[in-house]
DNA sequence: GTTGAAATCCCAGGTCC
DNA sequence: GGACCTGGGATTTCAAC
């Protein structure tokens, strides 16, 4: 891992789907070093998938609300079962655990408002262990930055 | 924008270097139309990109913070002086405008504790418009989903 | 207008230096 | 890390429905 791995990164961070060929040439590599340097991150997990961006409100999902959530207790099996169950909900789309006086932090995304009442009442309220719960609304995502901020380790 | 393009948004969005042959099996279709399909998402900036996932920790940012800010008031050059100012921080990942009693939600990715203080100090003071600031810091991700929850509308 | 098929071009992945 | 080689995928064109 070192400062041409982080180059790698970061222009497949910008652009997914960039073939072996382009990434080589944008990092000063030729093609094959530049794969197999590649094929490491990817074998040791650095990189651990791709995936296509969606326009989320263009494709019908209008609402993006964020939920901080507190347990009832931290027992483990409180714990278990909760994440058992935020597990499977499709409209859960991240879920952290949280310092603080919160102990999650969800964000969820529905069609519209009407869908995220919806979506409280007959799948949230049936998930275990919540002890109180508030939820915001973002109406704007105001930036999105695809690559990381710089790290001065060289290792 | 069927339920054919939605198969095939959920792919991309389960592996975003599905190859163009792999994606039209996944969703029953031969190859041109499938490409005639993705390059009309494309176009009509259904999919806005493709990005690599990385492994935060992995990679040496070990912290994730997330930031509830209020501002000192909503006046246009307010809010456009600190949009303007937030965007120019790496390290802020994401940001959200928000509904209720906060204005803005930010994700912040940082190398460990005291990275994120300095962060604060030399780079978040200094943003202006900023009335009060919340910070909880987020210890692990519990659930990621890379798929949109269903939509039931056909067109 | 939308799908399937064929041909060309170019890339990925392997091997050797 | 770089150069070569081969199989296979992408892309364009064309024909058919």
């Amino acid at each position: 891992m070192d400062s041409r791995d982080r180059l790698i990164i970061a222009e497949l961070q910008k652009d997914g789907r960039l073939t072996n060929q382009e990434l080589a040439e944008r990092v000063n590599l030729s093609p094959s070093p530049c794969l197999r340097r590649l094929k490491n991150l990817e074998e040791q997990k650095m990189i651990t998938g791709y995936t296509a961006i969606i326009d989320e409100k263009a494709y019908g999902l209008g609402v993006t609300a964020f939920v901080r959530i507190r347990l009832i207790s931290h027992s483990r099996e409180i714990v278990d079962e909760f994440e058992k169950a935020i597990g499977l909900l499709d409209e859960v789309m991240e879920c952290y655990l949280m310092t603080g006086s919160d102990d999650y932090l969800l964000k969820i995304l529905v069609e519209e408002l009407s869908s995220y009442e919806g979506f409280v009442r007959k799948k949230l309220h049936s998930v275990p262990g919540i002890a109180s719960l508030d939820t915001s609304f973002a109406y704007g995502m105001v930036k999105r930055n695809l690559t990381f901020p710089n790290i001065h380790k060289n290792r």
